[in-house]
RNA sequence: GCAGGGGUACCCGAGCUGGUCAAAGGGGCCGGACUUAAGCUCCGGUGCAUAGUGCUUCAUGGGUUCGAAUCCCAUCCCCUGCACCA
C-alpha cells in the first residue's frame, strides 16, 4: 500500500461525515463520557497549541467510544472579544465579518485534522442565538440578588479602553495587552461571586484538578480567619476597624496603622500640624506605580497622625500612624501594629521609635523577650493586661480574645477574602449588551424577558479614528422607551466581559439548539453528571475561566436550572509546546529564529540554541497546515501524542516527526504483509496472541488514565515490534495474523484514526456502513488465557538466553584464538531443577527458609550424595536465602518463571527447537544444548548452569 | 516570605504503593546487515570492568532497613502561582 495520507484522510473524513458517526444523543442505557477542550477564541488559522489540545481530546473521545461509552464531544467558538474589534478597525469593517471569516478558517483546519466533533452542536457566542441567554441569565441573577451596580474604583486599561476584572490584572498590567492599568472611579456592574467564596474554596478538596490549579484558586480566594477589632479614637466618636488573623496578640498592640488612602485620615488630621506629613505621604504613594509599591526592597515609611485610639481590652491609648505598606483594598485598610510578633511591624516600630511589647512565649510558662527576627509563631499568652488570658495557647488564645471582644461589643470573629466580586461590565462593542435601561424617571430598569435579545447593531463602521464604544453614539441602539412608564429611556451601552460567555458554554453544548431556554435541565443533568468527564486546556485559565465557570454552575444550580454544582470532573492542563530558538547563555536571553547561526545582538557572543515556548515573537512556530500537507494529520497527531504525556512540556523536533511518519509506514507494511499470509500454523501463533492480549490490557489501562504517551507506546510501537518478532521467529499464519491485526487496528484509532479506519476496511470488516466503521465500533477484548503466562514466559526465556549469549559473545571472542563458529549451551542438571521446584513450592506455602531451610535440605534424599553435598548446599542457599548482596532466586523469579519451573519445561527442547534462529541471530554456524553431564563440559560451564540460566560457551 | 511542582544516564523522559532496577521508551551517537549507493530499511551497542557473578551511579549530605532512584530528615538548585494580605 502506498501511503498517500492526503487521499486516505480526506476520504475517511468524508465518510465519517456522511455516515454521521460522531452524532450523539442521550442514551440512558450507556455510560456517558463528556470530553471537552477549552473554548477557542477564533483568531484565524489553528496553531500547534490548538493541535496539541484537540489531539489529546480527540484521542480520548475516540478511545471512550471504543470502550462503548456514549461520548459527547463538541466544538464551538468563544467569538466575542477585542481582537475582532481591532481587526475590524484595521480593515474598516465590522467585527461580525471578521469573526465569521475566522471561524470558517479554524473550522476547516480542525476538520482536516480529523477531529471527531459532533458538529451539529457547534455554536459561536457572538450570535444572538447564544447571547440572548447570556442576557436572560443576567436578569435571573439580578432577581436572585447576584447583580449589583456600584460606583467603585476599578482597573482601567487605556489601550483596551475598558475596565478589567481583578483576575485580569497581572502585575498591575492588563492580561491582554500588557499596558499598566490605572484606577478609575466608575459606576459598574458586578456579579456577586463572593457569596460563593466558601463553597468555591471548600469544594476544591473534592475536585480532581491538578494540585497547582487548586493551589492557585485557593490563593486567589484567599480566605483568612481572624477577627475584626474596633479601636475607638480617643476623644471622638470615630472608630477604626482593623482586621487581624492574630487576635491572640491584642495585648501587644502598640500602634494602629492606616493606609494613606484611608477615608478617616483627612478627618483626623485636618487643620493640625500632622496634616502636611500625611498629605505628602499620600501623594507619594499615589504617584508611585504599583510595581514600585510592591517592591519588597522598598523602605517602609510612615507618619503619625497625632491622634490615638484605645485598645479595647486594655483601655490603654496607643498612637495612630499612617504607613505606606498598608493596602487600602485589603481588609479594612487598617492594621493593628504588633511589633513584638510581626516582623513588618517590628521594623516599622524600630524605625520610628515606637514601643515594642512581647505578649507570647515560646514555651509554656516561659517568659517573652524581645527577639529579632521576631517570634511570629503560635505561643502561650503572657503579659496580658488581664491575667485570665495568660497561659492560653494558639487557637484557644485567639478564641478567648474574640469572645472577650464580642461580649464587650468591641469586635467579632470574622473571615476575610481576597476574592472580590466579579466586575462584569466592559466599555466595548463586541460583547453581550447588558440588558438594562436608564429611564429618566424610573432610573435603572431591566429589559423585559420578552424583549430579549438586545441585539448588537450591524450597521456600525469601525475605524481607528473613533475611540470609545460605538454603541454610545448609535442612536437606534441607544434610544428606547421605559417598559415601566413608557417614557424616554436609553440603553445601557456597557457589554459583558467575555469570560461570562465561556462560563456556561459547556452546558449549552448539551442542548445547543434550544430556542426556548439556555438549556434543558434534563439534558444538562445527563451530560454533566459528575461534571465534564475530561476537560483539557491551558494552565493560563487556572484562576479566571475555571473559577468563573465554577461560580456560574453553582449560581445556575441555585436558580434551579440544573443539579450539577461542579462543572468539571477531571481537568488536564496540557504542557507547553516548545521549539528551538537562538539563545545567548551570557545574557540568558532568547532571540528570534532569524538570529540562528549569528551572534548575540547584545554581547556579540556566539548564539547557541535552546528550547523555548513556541511564540510569534521568537518566530519558532511550526505551521500545522504545512506539516499536515507534508506528512498527513495522522503523523502530526502521533508525534504530538507520543512526544510527551499531556501534562508535560514537549519539544518540537523535525527529526522526531519524520521518524513518527516512518513508524506509520512500518505499521502499514505490517498490515499489508499480514493480510496476505497463507494458512501456516506454527508454534509462535499462541505467543503472538498472548502478546496481543497483554498489550491490550496495558493499552486500555494507560488510555483510561489519560497516559496517552504510554498508550501510544503500546499501540504504535510495542505492537509493531511484537509483530516483527513473530515474523523473525518464523510465524506466518493467516488466521493468527488476522486475529492480531483485527485486535490491533482499533488500538491505532485514537491517535491515528484515518490509517486505522483504512486498515479496518482493508481487513474487510468495516467501511460498508456506519455500523461497521471503526469510528463507531465497540471494542471487544479477548479474555486472557490461563496459558498466556507460560506461553509468554517461554519466549521470554529464549530471549533471555539469547541476550546473555549476545553479551558473552564479544567477551568470548577475546579469549578464543580462531573465529567463533559454535554455541554450546549446558542446561542445569536435573537435581538443581528439582531443588528449584521444591523451593518455589515451599515459598508459595509461606515456608520460612531462614529458620528451617537448612534442616529441610538435609532431610532430602538428594542430600545423601556426599560428592555433591557442597554444591547442593550452595545452590540451595542461592535459591532461597541468597547472599548479603543478592536475594534468593525465589524472590527474584517472576511469576512466569516460577510457572515455567513448576510446569517442568525442558530448557534443551526450547533451545534446540530454536537453534537455527539462535544461530542466525548470534552469527554462529550451529547451536547445541544439552543438560550438564549429557555431553562434554565445554569451557567448564557446567558449574554455572542454573535453572533458567544455562551455562553458555562459544567455541 | 508563603504555597504547589520538580532535580533520573549525551538529550527528552518513565519508574518513585521499597527488592525482579545498570534503571522502560524515544531522540542522538556508534557498529553491523541489506543495497550500485545512501541522510532508506532491519539488527545490535551506548557507566566502568569482565567468558556471565564485580564495581560505581538516579541533585547533595545524613537516617530507617537484611535491602533505597523509591520511605524519613536536612541542605542546595530550578520552574509556577501568590505576596509589605495584616
Amino acid at each position: 500500500m502506498v501511503y498517500d495520507s492526503q487521499k486516505i484522510e480526506t476520504h475517511w473524513q468524508a465518510r465519517w461525515n456522511a455516515e454521521k458517526v460522531n452524532h450523539t444523543d442521550i442514551d440512558e442505557s450507556r455510560e456517558k463520557f463528556y470530553c471537552l477542550e477549552m473554548f477557542p477564541y477564533p483568531s484565524g488559522y489553528m496553531h500547534m497549541g490548538h493541535v496539541r489540545n484537540y489531539s489529546i481530546g480527540d484521542a480520548m473521545a475516540r478511545f471512550q467510544r471504543l470502550m462503548g461509552k456514549n461520548v459527547l464531544y463538541p466544538m464551538g467558538y468563544d467569538s466575542f472579544g477585542m481582537p475582532a474589534e481591532n481587526a475590524a478597525k484595521k480593515e474598516g469593517g465590522h467585527p461580525h465579518t471578521v469573526t465569521e471569516r475566522n471561524i470558517a478558517m479554524i473550522r476547516t483546519d480542525q476538520e482536516r485534522m480529523g477531529y471527531s466533533y459532533d458538529w451539529r452542536r457547534m455554536f459561536a457566542t457572538s450570535t444572538p442565538e447564544y447571547y440572548h441567554w447570556n442576557q436572560e441569565m443576567f436578569l435571573k441573577f439580578r432577581e436572585a440578588g447576584l447583580v449589583e451596580r456600584r460606583f467603585a474604583p476599578v482597573n482601567w486599561c487605556d489601550d483596551c479602553d475598558t475596565v478589567l476584572a481583578n483576575e485580569q490584572v497581572k502585575n498591575n498590567r492588563c492580561w491582554r495587552c500588557g499596558l499598566e492599568v490605572i484606577q478609575k472611579d466608575m459606576a459598574q456592574w458586578f456579579l456577586c461571586m463572593t457569596k460563593y467564596a466558601d463553597e468555591l474554596l471548600d469544594e476544591l478538596d473534592h475536585i480532581d484538578f491538578p494540585e497547582n490549579v487548586k493551589s492557585m484558586q485557593r490563593n486567589w480566594i484567599g480566605r483568612s480567619n481572624g477577627a475584626h477589632i474596633d479601636f475607638q479614637v480617643s476623644n471622638s466618636d470615630l472608630v477604626i476597624g482593623a482586621f487581624t488573623t492574630r487576635p491572640d496578640t491584642i495585648f501587644g498592640v502598640t500602634f494602629v496603622t492606616l493606609s494613606p488612602e484611608h477615608p478617616l485620615c483627612e478627618e483626623l488630621v485636618s487643620g493640625t500640624e500632622y496634616e502636611k506629613g500625611w498629605r505628602d505621604l499620600r501623594d507619594e504613594c499615589s504617584r508611585m506605580s504599583e510595581f514600585e509599591r510592591i517592591n519588597l526592597l522598598k523602605e517602609k515609611k510612615g507618619t503619625p497622625l497625632g491622634r490615638s485610639v484605645i485598645n479595647p481590652l486594655t483601655g490603654l491609648e496607643i498612637p495612630i500612624w499612617v504607613g505606606n505598606f498598608v493596602v487600602a483594598s485589603y481588609g479594612t485598610g487598617a492594621v493593628m501594629g504588633v511589633p513584638g510578633h510581626d516582623q513588618r511591624d517590628y521594623d516599622f516600630a524600630k524605625k520610628y521609635g515606637l514601643e515594642i511589647k512581647q505578649v507570647l512565649s515560646r514555651e509554656e510558662g516561659g517568659i517573652a523577650n524581645e527577639e529579632n527576627p521576631v517570634f511570629d509563631g503560635l505561643g502561650w499568652m503572657v503579659n496580658s493586661a488581664n491575667s485570665k488570658f495568660d497561659g492560653l495557647f494558639g487557637n484557644e488564645a485567639k478564641a478567648a480574645v474574640i469572645a472577650a471582644l464580642e461580649s464587650d461589643k468591641k469586635g467579632k470573629g470574622t473571615v476575610q477574602y481576597r476574592l472580590k466580586d466579579w466586575l462584569l461590565s466592559r466599555q466595548r462593542f463586541w460583547g453581550t449588551p447588558i440588558p438594562m435601561l436608564h429611564c429618566e424617571s424610573c432610573g435603572v430598569v431591566p429589559v423585559p424577558y420578552d424583549d430579549l435579545p438586545v441585539e448588537l447593531p450591524l450597521d456600525v463602521t469601525f475605524s481607528w479614528d473613533e475611540s470609545g464604544n460605538p454603541l454610545a453614539g448609535h442612536d437606534d441602539f441607544l434610544s428606547t422607551n421605559c417598559p415601566q412608564c413608557n417614557g424616554p429611556a436609553h440603553r445601557e451601552t456597557d457589554t459583558m466581559d467575555t469570560f461570562y460567555d465561556s462560563s456556561w458554554y459547556f452546558m449549552r453544548f448539551a442542548d445547543s439548539t434550544n430556542k426556548e431556554e439556555p438549556f434543558n435541565r434534563n439534558k444538562v443533568d445527563y451530560w454533566l453528571k459528575g461534571g465534564v468527564d475530561l476537560y483539557i486546556g491551558g494552565i493560563e485559565h487556572a484562576v479566571m475561566h475555571l473559577l468563573y465557570a465554577r461560580f456560574f454552575t453553582k449560581a445556575t444550580r441555585d436558580l434551579g436550572m440544573n443539579e450539577i454544582g461542579e462543572p468539571f470532573g477531571r481537568l488536564v492542563c496540557q504542557g507547553m509546546l516548545n521549539a528551538p530558538a537562538p539563545f545567548c547563555s551570557e545574557c540568558n536571553t532568547e532571540y528570534h529564529v532569524d538570529n540562528f547561526g549569528g551572534t548575540c545582538p547584545n554581547c556579540q557572543a556566539d548564539l547557541g540554541s535552546r528550547s523555548a515556548k513556541m511564540s510569534k515573537s521568537l518566530g519558532n512556530t511550526v505551521s500545522p497546515g504545512e506539516m499536515v500537507d507534508r506528512y498527513g494529520a495522522d503523523t502530526v497527531r502521533l508525534f504530538i501524542l507520543f512526544g510527551a504525556n499531556p501534562e508535560a512540556g514537549m519539544d518540537w523536533s523535525d527529526n522526531a516527526v519524520i521518524s513518527n511518519h516512518k513508524q506509520l509506514c512500518s505499521i502499514i507494511d505490517a498490515f499489508d504483509y499480514g493480510i496476505k499470509l497463507a494458512d501456516s500454523p506454527g508454534p509462535l501463533d499462541s505467543w503472538l496472541l498472548a502478546r496481543l492480549r497483554l498489550n491490550q490490557r496495558h493499552w486500555r489501562d494507560s488510555m483510561d488514565s489519560v497516559s496517552l504517551r504510554e498508550g501510544v507506546m503500546v499501540s504504535h510501537f510495542q505492537m509493531l515490534s511484537d509483530w516483527q518478532w513473530y515474523l523473525r521467529r518464523g510465524g506466518s499464519d493467516r488466521a493468527t495474523a488476522r486475529r492480531f491485526l483485527t485486535g490491533w487496528a482499533p488500538m491505532l484509532a485514537p491517535a491515528t484514526p484515518h490509517i486505522a479506519e483504512e486498515f479496518w476496511s482493508l481487513l474487510g470488516i468495516g467501511s460498508k456502513s456506519s455500523e461497521t466503521m471503526l469510528a463507531t465500533h465497540e471494542m471487544e477484548f479477548e479474555l486472557e488465557d490461563d496459558n498466556d503466562l507460560e506461553v509468554l514466559s517461554l519466549e521470554a526465556y529464549l530471549r533471555e538466553v539469547i541476550e546473555s549469549a549476545r553479551n558473552l559473545r564479544s567477551l568470548a571472542e577475546r579469549h578464543s584464538e580462531g573465529s567463533i563458529s559454535k554455541l554450546v549451551i549446558q542446561t542445569s542438571p536435573s537435581w538443581k531443577i528439582k531443588l528449584a521446584r521444591e523451593a518455589v513450592r515451599l515459598e508459595s506455602e509461606g515456608f520460612d527458609f531462614k529458620q528451617q531451610g537448612q534442616e529441610y535440605l538435609k532431610s532430602l534424599e538428594l542430600f545423601e550424595n556426599e560428592k555433591l553435598r557442597g554444591e547442593i548446599f550452595q545452590t540451595w542457599m542461592t535459591m532461597t536465602t541468597g547472599s548479603k548482596k543478592k536475594r534468593g532466586r525465589i524472590h527474584t523469579w517472576n511469576p512466569g518463571e516460577k510457572q515455567l519451573l513448576i510446569s517442568g519445561f525442558d530448557e534443551n527442547e526450547v533451545i534446540n527447537s530454536a537453534s537455527h534462529f539462535i544461530a542466525s541471530v548470534l552469527d554462529v554456524d550451529s547451536v547445541v544444548s544439552y543438560s550438564v553431564g549429557d555431553g562434554d563440559d565445554i569451557g567448564g560451564k557446567a558449574r554455572v548452569a542454573f535453572p533458567l540460566e544455562p551455562g553458555i560457551a562459544f567455541i
